[in-house]
Formats: structure tokens, sequence, C-alpha cells
DNA sequence: CTGGTCCTTCCAGTGCAGTGGAAGGTCAAC
DNA sequence: GTTGACCTTCCACTGCACTGGAAGGACCAG
């Protein structure tokens, strides 16, 4: 399988293939005798992990703590466990992070509809930030 | 005052109020006879402005948007409302898109826990995710 | 044999908001 | 006069996940 067929299959571009490769994320190939990558079928399941995993909000570095495992022979059960559990407890962080900014911002606007312009201070820059 | 002394009172560094000054956001101040910038007092005010944008949310070029209507000598109440606005709107899809992705990953995180490991599949990377 | 498409490597840039460090100038105190 | 704190400019780097482009080789159809 050929860098462009890989990458059409699996929904992505030769740049970001070449990429994970560089990065560790997927193995280096084999070659054909002109110089090209050819990659084995199973390529395709493992750029299908990655792909979920990044659906799942996971960064490039988190997905490939998993492949390392699971090449080492490892089954990855717990480690895809606690990832999880601590990417869901960050989740909730940014949530109730965004939430309280969200608040914060809809005061400020709501602010600019209440408050008199004329009020402002004039050596300030604005009244409502 | 000297960027040091400005720094220090607007809980900043040295090195970002040369960077906001060369992002715009700032103007060059005057200079001492030693080369020396030389802060006006009204420095301060303008860089409490930029650090409740921030803690709004707000990107710095859209508090530039801002301090640019300011300085062009025209009051930015409707550009602030406008773009208050439109960061509310973001903010509330971004939170509904974050409760989305919890939601998943509170399934998978799940999963680990109430699927037998004994069942994957030998050729997958992982079962979960 | 030519044209077109695919592939190769390598370097550099994107956006955001700074941060690090080198090489050197200024100023006050001792 | 020298130490030390502060300042100057300039260039490069951080993290993240790519993306763009140049220069050149491989392969296939007509």
């Amino acid at each position: 399988m050929l860098i462009g067929e890989l990458a059409q299959a699996s929904g992505t571009t030769t740049k970001t293939l070449r990429y994970y490769e560089q990065a560790g994320l997927i193995p280096a190939p084999g070659r054909t005798a002109g110089g090209y990558r050819d990659y084995p079928p199973e390529a395709l399941s493992r750029l299908d992990f990655i792909r979920r995993g990044q659906a799942a909000g996971l960064t490039l570095a988190q997905v490939r703590g998993v492949l390392d495992v699971r090449d080492r022979g490892l089954a990855p059960c717990e480690h895809v466990h606690d990832l999880l559990d601590a990417h869901l407890t960050a989740l909730d962080r940014q949530i109730a992070d965004l939430h309280a900014l969200r608040d914060t911002v809809a005061g400020l606007r709501d602010s600019v509809d209440t408050i008199d312009p004329a009020t402002c201070a004039p050596g300030t820059i604005c009244r409502y930030i």
C-alpha cells in the first residue's frame, strides 16, 4: 500500500502520515524498489485507533503512550482506564472553568446594555471590561 | 516609570511588556537619557485593561481591537458589546462540544470497567477506544 | 520520449502568548 | 573603580498538530 492510498483509505493526508512516522506514532514501513513507502494492511487499523483517540480529545502524545504499551506486547487496558479517568477529570474542570467564564462574560455583556456609557470615567479604557 | 517597576506594578514581566509594545498593545513610551523605557502612569490602567480582557478569555488581538477603537478617540461600547456577544456564543458552543466529549469519554472509561478484556480481538490496538 | 501523477527529502511556517538567552550599555552604591 | 542590579537589542525557542513548498526521483500512459 503506497502512502497516497493509505492516506485516502484512512481519510488523512500523505503529509500527516509522514509526520506521524517521524513522531513515532506509526512504524517506518518497508520500501518498494523505487524507495516508496510500502505499508502493510494493519497500518490502517493503527490509523483508525489514532483517529478514535483524537476524537476522544487525547493528544498524539497520549495516543502514542497507549501504542507504546501495545507495541511492547502488553494489554493497555489499565493504562487506558487511567488515561481516560485523568482525561475525564481534566474535562470536568475545563467545563467548570468555561462555565464560570461564560457567566462572567454574560454579566459583562449585559452590563453594556444596562449601564449608561455617559458614566464612563474619562481616564479609563472601557467601562465594561 | 521604568519597565521593571511597571512590570512589578502590573503583575507581569519586562519580557511581556516589550512583547506587548511590539505587538501594538501599548504605545512605545519615551526614553530616559540612558535609553531606558520611561512609562507614563496611565500605562498601568492600560495594562489592567489588557489583563481584564484576558481574564474574560479574549485574545490579545481582540483586546487590541478595543484599544484601537479607543485610541482613535471613539467610545468602544458598541464594539465591546458585539465582541462579548460573539465571545459568549463561541463559549456556549465550546461548552456544548466539551460536554458531548465528556459524555463520550465517560462512556469509554466505563466500558473499560464493564467489558471483559479477554474478548479483545487480537488484531486490534485497544478494545475500548 | 514526453507528460502527468505520484513519490522522496528537507526546510520553514502556521497561531497564540509569551519565554530564554546572549552580548552589551547604564546607573547607583560602596 | 568595580560590583551588581537593571536595562537594551536581537534571535530563537516553547507546545501542538500539522501544512506549504521547493527540488528532484519513480512510474505509467500514449
